[in-house]
DNA sequence: GGCTACAGCATTTTT
DNA sequence: TGCTGTAGCC
């Protein structure tokens, strides 16, 4: 059988609409794909990799495909894999991080890294960042762990090195210090942290003239996905890998940017329209998910937003059943009909994976949890602790380390006195006063403590180094096998009382090994290929490599001049255009222009010829994929989640609750308007995920906090058209009808709607009284709901002081929480 | 050196 | 309300 191109590529083409197929059958040229919820995103970009190969347009190892989480970058691989009849290796196709990693595996020695360079997770470089302000004899009070973190990160995204930032104050100038001191440390211990491995990229991108020019004369398209998540730094980095005659293919939605407080830019999105001469945005509009009562609610919402690019969902599905709106009393309740309503929904043959309950923040999670354990409903919960972020799965991996580097701290610190071994806190201080007064690791510094405390670091060191002679040659599962027991893990675990679990998730630490060395073929993003072993390959395709412009012709084609060095250099807020300082520092390594050269700087172990022993490189992908959360295997359960974990996601039947004033949208970022606009974006995705049936739901009372919260209803009702919602709640329930009102029962919902009437439970109990303490001489009470001329309804959240001192604090929902003197402010009861 | 009591604090999260 | 981190005790 022979393969035909033109007609593997019209089947290809099939079932596309037309915006879908005018996306994926673009020219090569820089293109903005504005995809909304359900439109078929990846399929387009999947589609569009198939057929610029398919068509002879592109070989495989021209591609660059780049997402931001594992679980999207394999759904391309597995999607591209069913599509295309060669195998997917050789594209680049990954997370941003999962890529630099393959990038700096092969380049490490440019990059000045050592070969077996280790990745930190967010909590090693917490405690890395603990032990810098430590050494530095720095107030923890003053310079908050987190917050220097969390600084650290915001000074790599954005480009800058300890010298290039801008120091204001004492303060400030401390922080630099520790910035400074955390990259000594990284450095000295072969480590980098998640923003480190952007940042290394794109500065030996930037700073390599002859590197940049051969990776941007080989990604012929580079494919972004979500491109409303990108921050500064990955914007950057992009435009250091797409060269003048790169497509670079951006997909993403800015109705559905909610990651601005980790630093996405969703300006990125005209910036990059404006900066890449994009000559027509097409936008996917036609959805293939939700019904149109849905999307009309979506629509509304979002609608509300000033900053847009715009963009309408539409669908031929119908309008479908209305969106369901509920009241509950309070929380407790509203756990209960969310309960019967999803057992109901399951017993008419909603499989329970289909059914999601979304909130806003984790903690709402608790009442909803035990309502569904009470019932014996199964569920899963989303969020929370994943497998290679386990403790003892963190023990283990750190021994694993050890073997791999010793100089290691972090995880010479986690493990030297686990198993305890009578190491304590005194013992470690002199060692680690030791190490910096030599400028060693710890394990280099064992020798120099005598006394007991020495004789025990010693033994230690002893046993890690007896683990790596025992380990040798063996396979990763032996190795792992070996590390568990020898450590001692195992044996603590075998004594401990809670240990059955832990010697689980070891035991699924082997096996997680294990199938990484089978099924993926281990390293797959740690081996670079020889980097010019792709020629245009089986599919003949003329993509001959372009005549090159000097980077710095390409900078000044852009019509964006180079700006002149400023306070803060290597930066990206300038003017726009690919502001690389492109003349910087070029790669005096490697001969300009000579890809053999180029080639040559892949480095390999000199005894091997590995790139990466298949333990450095597992260990790499446990910090890089931190791993499902404890996916309990095929159980048909509720889901619960965030809505922010919801992304991407979708079920027949959606429930968002807690649609509450302060908590959706949530009081930290309601008070402006930039943070409003991202919590209606949120509120918007949560919408979108439903395909055939939406619920949203608010209770006048939640505990919080431990403390029982007034609220009032999540201004977003006021905002979804009114044709598309039907409220189930028995009317004298509603809200405003106070709490003295008996509970209503009779849950007689959606009449007309078919499917969910009466559901034969009892009925819920009345709501317990909510205001225990009686009435004082004002009539008021914590709880009611008032009316003030200026800031309308509201609901009384505390009441203090009598006579004229009487104050009350009242939530009057978008005017805020209000402190009013009540022989002032004019307040009526609301019944 | 290891364990227990209490204070403080508490959107959203991937890599 | 429930967890995390530290201080202080055995």
């Amino acid at each position: 059988m022979t393969f035909d191109p033109q007609a593997a590529s019209s089947s290809l083409l099939q079932n596309l609409n037309p915006e879908q197929l005018a996306a994926v059958t673009l020219p090569p040229k820089p293109a903005l794909i504005l995809a909304g919820a359900g439109s078929g995103k990846t399929r387009v970009l999947t589609t569009r990799i198939a057929w610029l190969i398919q068509t002879g347009q592109l070989y495989p190892g021209g591609v660059m495909a780049v997402t931001f989480t594992n679980k999207a970058a394999k759904e391309m691989l597995t999607r591209l894999g069913a599509m295309l009849p060669i195998p997917v290796r050789g594209m680049w196709i990954g997370t941003f991080h999962g890529l630099c990693n393959r990038f700096l595996r092969a380049h490490w020695k440019l990059a000045g890294l050592p070969q077996g360079f280790q990745i930190l997770d967010s909590s090693d470089q917490l405690s890395a960042v603990k032990r810098v302000i430590k050494a530095m004899n720095l107030d923890e009070e003053r310079y908050v762990p987190k917050q220097v973190t969390w600084f650290i990160a915001a000074q790599k995204e954005e480009g800058r090195r300890p010298p290039d930032v801008e120091v204001r104050d004492e303060q400030s100038r401390l922080m630099v210090q520790v910035y400074a001191g955390y990259e000594a440390q990284c450095q000295r211990e072969g480590v980098v942290d998640f923003a480190e491995l952007m940042l290394r990229v794109y500065e030996l991108m930037r700073d390599n003239a002859s590197l940049r020019e051969h990776y941007q004369r080989r990604f012929r398209h580079i494919l972004v996905d979500e491109f409303q998540d990108t921050n500064r730094l990955q914007y950057a980095w992009l435009k250091m890998f797409a060269g003048p005659e790169t497509a670079v293919f951006a997909v993403g939605d800015d109705d559905q940017s909610i990651y601005a407080f980790r630093g996405a830019q969703v300006g990125n999105m005209a910036a990059f329209e404006r900066e890449f001469h994009v000559e027509q945005v097409i936008k996917l509009e036609r959805n293939y998910r939700s019904f149109g009562n849905i999307l009309d609610a979506a629509n509304e919402l979002i609608s509300r937003n000033q900053k847009r690019l715009g963009k309408n969902l539409r669908t031929e599905a119908g309008p479908g059943e209305p969106v369901r709106v509920h009241e509950s009393p309070t929380d407790y309740a509203e756990a209960q009909w969310f309960v019967d309503e999803a057992r109901q929904l399951h017993r008419e043959g909603t499989p329970r994976s289909d059914i999601a309950l979304l909130y806003r923040s984790n903690a709402q999670s608790r009442v909803m949890e035990s309502a569904l354990f009470n019932a014996g409903v199964p569920y899963k919960v989303y969020g929370g602790l994943r497998f290679f972020e386990r403790a003892e799965v963190k023990h283990a991996l750190s021994y694993l380390r050890l073997i791999e580097n010793p100089n290691d701290d972090t995880s010479f610190l986690r493990v030297v006195n686990f198993p305890a071994r009578g190491i304590g806190s005194r013992t470690l201080e002199q060692l680690q006063d030791a190490a910096r007064a030599s400028g060693r690791s710890l394990y280099q510094s064992v020798g120099a403590l005598s006394g007991k405390g020495g004789n025990n670091l010693q033994a230690f060191v002893a046993k890690v180094d007896a683990m790596r002679e025992a380990t040798r040659g063996l396979t990763l599962r032996e190795i792992i096998v070996h590390v568990l027991e020898a450590s001692g893990l195992v044996d603590f675990y075998k004594t401990d009382k809670e240990g059955r679990e832990r010697l689980e998730n070891l035991e699924e630490l082997v096996n997680a090994a294990e199938a990484f060395v089978t099924q993926e073929g281990f390293g797959k993003d740690a081996v670079a290929l020889p980097i010019d072993e792709h020629g245009p390959g089986v599919f003949g395709g003329t993509a001959g490599r372009a005549e090159f412009n000097t980077p710095g012709a390409e900078a000044v084609e852009d019509g964006s001049s180079i700006e002149p060095a400023r306070a803060r250099p290597g930066l990206f807020d300038g003017a726009g255009g690919r502001s690389a300082p492109a003349h910087q520092g070029a790669g005096a390594a490697v001969p300009d222009g000579a890809a053999a050269a180029l080639a040559a700087t892949v480095t390999p172990d000199a005894e091997t010829g590995e790139i990466m022993s298949p333990l450095a490189a597992f260990l790499t992908h446990a910090s890089l994929e931190a791993g499902d959360n404890q996916a309990q295997a095929g159980q048909d359960a509720i889901q619960l989640m965030t809505v922010h974990s919801a992304k991407g996601l979708e079920f027949d039947c959606v429930f968002i609750t807690g649609l509450e004033e302060g908590l959706f949208p949530h009081e930290n970022s309601a008070s402006d308007p930039e943070g409003l606009e991202e919590e209606r974006r949120l509120m918007y995705v949560a919408i979108t995920r439903a395909r055939k049936r939406l619920y949203l739901s608010f209770s006048q009372t939640r505990m919080l906090h431990g403390q029982t919260r007034y609220n009032v209803k999540s201004r977003f009702f006021d905002e979804l058209p009114e044709s598309a919602l039907r409220w189930i709640t028995p009317k004298n329930q509603g809200f405003g009808s106070g709490y003295s009102r008996e509970y209503q029962a009779a849950w007689s919902r959606g009449s007309g709607l078919g499917s969910i009437v009466g559901t034969g439970r009892e009925p819920a109990p009345p709501p317990k009284p909510l205001v225990s303490a009686k009435p004082p001489a004002h009539g008021l009470r914590s709880g009611q709901s008032v009316f003030h001329t200026k800031f309308g309804e509201g609901v009384i959240l505390t009441l203090e002081g009598a006579g004229d001192d009487a104050r009350a604090q009242v939530n009057f929902g978008r005017h805020g929480t209000k402190w009013l003197a009540l022989g002032v402010a004019k307040l009526t009861p609301v019944e």
